[in-house]
DNA sequence: CTGTGTGCAAACTCTTTGCATAAGT
DNA sequence: ACTTATGCAAAGAGTTTGCACACAG
């Protein structure tokens, strides 16, 4: 993605296109589908060259999060991970490795989330289904 | 629930009926489909006169789950939530009220869970549909 | 008695915050 | 200039752990 391209998606989300808030989004956006909680993308960073502390990789991860560019879920209530697919969808998560898979269940699953008790409206949903390797029997 | 329903269900799961384990027992399975997480479930022991650490609750909860007494999972990153009903089922979690429903899907929605990947078994699932009231618009 | 369980406080992980400095417009 | 971002270190929530004492078998 080119890097103008990159400064009008952070401009758009209503944040200034700072030097590190273009270069997360660069380590982001690069993928369609990618998976990363908030010290591996440091880590990404730091690896890149790219100078950011932790808490402005939280803050910008938190920011394009509310700006819908990204959308967070968490797993086994242990880190917080953020995708770049921010359609609905659901993951897999392979125990023992740390690795997140989307699951693409295709139609119109979404629709047919349960009905919602009264006077109540659905906010969103997380849908996790935890994977480990089949033993070998 | 009778106390020595109750102790037979902690020696059951091979953990030794300490008043500890006996009293968290009584509190957690007077309810089918109780939820607390681990500092509420500390209070209503003190409330209803309980000397325990919250460190004891922690250690009495996991091993309640490990027993398959007690179903474990996470909502919103933060706090793990104990479910006395172990079958497999949903969660709505109402946002700002920090309270949790058992969602009855009924039938054998559990098959119909998506593929795993070649070579992947399901562990298990995680599934929370976030709710909050409707606005009086 | 012997081995587990418990309580306490300290440690730990992940995340957020306060405040002085730096950078965008 | 004026405002918003950043970095650092400290604080915070939730949970786990180490170790001395207590209790069940």
């Amino acid at each position: 993605m080119p890097v103008n391209e990159i400064e009008k998606r952070v401009r758009g989300a209503g944040l200034r296109p700072t030097r590190q808030r273009i270069a997360l989004a660069g380590l982001l956006f690069c993928k369609e589908n990618l998976h990363v909680c908030a010290e591996a993308l440091h880590e990404k960073a730091l690896d890149a060259g790219v100078r950011v502390s932790l808490a402005t990789v939280y803050n910008t991860l938190d920011q394009f999060t509310r700006a819908g560019l990204l959308r967070a879920f968490t797993v086994e209530g242990s880190k917080t991970w953020f995708d770049t697919n921010v359609s609905n969808h659901c993951h897999f998560f392979i125990e023992d490795e740390d690795r997140i898979l989307d699951i693409d269940l295709g139609g119109d699953w979404e629709n047919q989330l349960p009905e919602p008790p009264e006077g109540m409206e659905i906010v969103g949903f997380d849908f996790v289904v935890r994977l480990r390797p089949k033993p070998l029997s």
